[in-house]
DNA sequence: TAGTGTGAAATAGTTCACAGCC
DNA sequence: GGCTGTGAACTATTTCACACTA
């Protein structure tokens, strides 16, 4: 079964959901609960839990732990992987935190950057290395995944860097585009970008 | 004219692009090179510049100069607005610090947090008040866009108070989906997502 | 009888392919 | 001859609509 990007990113959702439900005890939730509170359509939930197999039943609707396994057996096959951060500036520092505090799925095992002063630190139990390691590191982690928290001048350098350490997906916040061999995935997150278009599409209200 | 949110996006990259190019005296270019800067095809530019009516010519391609005067006029008149950012957490601190240094179109002119030590404080030039104090300022700056950096299970509430002030467009970076009228726009910026996603489409390397 | 599973339609977005121009 | 403009084909994603079932 293969599963498209935004599939498997409303999963990630769905499941953070349903542990809250569970938490709280709930046993059974219909596809409208769900979309109500994921903020899209019933009918895209039913698809979405389809696509992965599961049924529900049309009386109670879907078993809420149950499903919940199922989705985290799911993701946890796959996204399970180690990721190193390089640029330990705001931005890095705010990820680094947020991760710490979230623990997701894919845990953040190193930072690197070139500031001296920052070497040797613990940042949100994540040790800082110098650039240069980076190779050293990922390679003794395995790690597959890439946080660039870069000045933009430097993102295509450190991404070249992580990718010939091994490192196969670069999560990138640098306001430029990476170029990337084939069997490497870039995910850009362009804040400044998504600002600007909703600024574009959004009707004001003062005239 | 009707732009798709993609193109919109696009043509913010491509004017950063091109204030580079013009900078650096280069004339004229071809859909290509945009296209090899940016990182998709020249179809694709070809047809975003096509949809916003400017025409290059085949000898020489796309006038620079011209061009990014077209993409930042079309820009200016609709996505020229000023928004607020509530919650002066790490991640708050890291987009006041980058926009201060990128100035993007939409200046954000007001920060909001309920921390009393914040308040009053002068975040990368952004003077920090109180939640409070939000539609009284939303109303004399009219304000248009809402950055929200607070917990997840303050979202929904300080939503609900930017849009009961004025505001009718809200960039989310907590991890939960807000519920908000019709008439305002939410883009979500779920990072634990993206990076669990791009764990999940990733190859491993290391077997 | 409300809610599920799902083919089919609709919509959004991307790429192809080629005529026309400089 | 290489590059643009653009209809048409294609792909991806969402929504509709309805038979079916607990």
């Amino acid at each position: 079964m293969e599963l498209s990007p935004k599939t498997v990113e409303r999963l990630a959702i769905y499941q953070r959901l349903l542990a809250e439900l569970e938490a709280a005890d709930v046993d059974y939730v219909h596809s409208q609960a769900i979309a109500d509170m994921v903020g899209n359509t019933s009918a895209q939930v039913r698809r979405d839990l389809m696509t992965i197999g599961y049924s529900g039943n049309p009386a109670r609707g879907y078993a809420v732990r149950e499903l919940r396994l199922k989705i985290e057996t799911l993701l946890d096959r796959r996204a399970r992987k180690k990721a190193a951060l390089a640029g330990v500036g705001m931005l890095g520092r705010a990820i680094l935190a947020y991760c710490e505090l979230q623990k997701p799925r894919t845990e953040i095992v190193a930072a690197f950057d070139v500031d001296p002063s920052k070497i040797g630190k613990l940042v949100s139990g994540c040790l800082c290395h110098p650039l240069e390691e980076l190779p050293r590191v990922v390679t003794e982690h395995r790690i597959d995944l890439g946080i660039l928290t870069v000045p933009a001048p430097e993102a295509q350098r450190v991404a070249d860097l992580m990718l010939l350490a091994g490192i196969t997906g670069i999560l990138n916040f640098a306001p430029v585009p990476l170029r990337v061999p084939s069997w490497a995935r870039v995910e850009q997150v362009d804040i400044l970008a998504k600002l600007e278009t909703l600024a574009f599409l959004t009707r004001s209200r003062w005239g």
